[in-house]
DNA sequence: ACTTTTCGTTCACAATTGTTATGTTTTTGA
DNA sequence: TCAAAAACATAACAATTGTGAACGAAAAGT
């Protein structure tokens, strides 16, 4: 069966056939989960990893004035809560944005992974080093790029990491993501989300249509939006998909 | 001889006497950095990790508008590098922001430690979550709250960062940075920096001048941005130093 | 001590983004 | 299939933040 998690670490090149066998057996316990719903709330200490294997999640944090910000997007094959291990403590919260297929995985599990599979430990390093990666090139965007630009920059993004768990296609995915999603990930309001969407329709870079985004010329999109893939650190084997 | 590292990393509370002599002996080869020098640039693969002893740096990167975009602020005990082993090339520039003291330590350096010193490597796993863990407050700060209380936010954090090394007193501490670094930092103008700044002084939150920056009511900085300690993850004995 | 450069401050004005509100379309669920 | 709910679209207006420029203060170098 199709598994997200190991398709996605099969990228980082570490991995050997007794690597993808042990981590199939790891995540075959799965469990729906509907859209909407916290997977983990800040402050927990859970005593399982989840996983995504289907669906999209987010982190967040609940400000004080009731806002919620959206740190990272979850997508299939991505850990919510590997660093728990070490930190303790949850210091934001991870909520399902549609409905999800996850694994739940044992704190002793990971540690035996982390004890007895170097090359799965190197390429879940190889993982969480991404997600860190992912947070700066947000961070970027949010602070130097206009609304529209951040929009089509998040798009790239999304088509990029999509493409390599094989969710999309090579020029376009979908996109069950609501536009006040959008405006919770990048701080801007949802009317000006609906704006800057209008802006890039217009400009005929996209159409957003039935959940479904299509980019209407890939590379014009990526230079609209100052979009270079280093900061995901694809593998040539990946890359070759990424046009 | 002060060592910011070793400070830093007993926070953890992983290391023992043993561990803090090795890390003594690793960061021994010293080296001094002028203002507004890089120490590495994108696309790098650097043969040794750097760690940063005294002074400031930042991680950042330079957009196609020739904008920068600072994404992390490296205090003394913070290591620059550390991920590259994994990922190969960088994916984004380090520059000194003052001068700065740093030490170089090889690659088969950090390998000896990973491989032999599992308490140490813990400490450096630790070090780079919290690191993760910053950069998500960032991006919830920047996404959500007005200017001024941004800025007050990252002092606030700078404070608590400063005080578990030893550098800031229970209410102020040395502030070498610009208006410019505080813009880039943010997403904003120098300009906006600058009357952001005028207003947290005649709200009487703070005084800043000849490089030092005052905190008149830590409480009362704190609740005016919502600042929380937690995503810093601090151990009780250094949780104590906060106030 | 003095000159030069960098940094900080302020201002008037412009652009982007936020707010509130209302109607329409799409989706969901009985 | 239809009603209810959720999501999307659009508009007028307000607030925050950006722009460009000028000037003063502080820091750096000779």
């Amino acid at each position: 069966m199709f598994n997200a998690l190991i398709r996605k670490l099969d990228c980082s090149g570490f991995l050997t056939e007794v690597d993808r066998v042990t981590l199939q057996k790891v995540t075959s316990r799965r469990r729906e989960v509907a859209p909407k719903r916290d997977l983990i709330l800040e402050g927990d200490r859970p005593e399982y990893v989840q996983v995504v294997l289907s669906g999209f999640a987010c982190r967040y944090k609940l400000l004080r004035g009731g806002q919620r910000h959206i740190m990272a997007l979850l997508v299939p094959g991505d850990f919510c809560d590997l660093h728990v291990a070490i930190l303790g403590q949850m210091d934001h919260a991870i909520a399902t944005l549609t409905t999800c297929t996850t694994v739940e995985v044992s704190r002793s599990t990971i540690e035996d992974l982390t004890d007895n599979h170097p090359r799965i430990t190197r390429a879940l390093w190889w993982a969480t080093l991404i997600d860190e990666g992912i947070l700066r090139e947000w961070l970027a965007n949010m602070g130097q790029r206009p609304a529209d630009r951040q929009i089509a920059h998040l798009f790239c993004e999304l088509h990029v990491r999509l493409l390599s768990v094989g969710l999309a296609g090579p020029s376009g995915f979908s996109m069950p993501l609501r536009q006040v999603d959008l405006a919770d990930m990048l701080g801007l309001t949802p009317v000006h989300v609906n704006r800057s969407l209008q802006e890039l329709r217009a400009a005929g870079l996209l159409t957003l249509q039935r959940r479904w985004l299509e980019v209407l010329d890939v590379d014009r999109l990526r230079t609209f939006c100052d979009f270079k893939t280093n900061y995901l650190h694809l593998t040539p084997r990946v890359d070759g998909l990424k046009t």
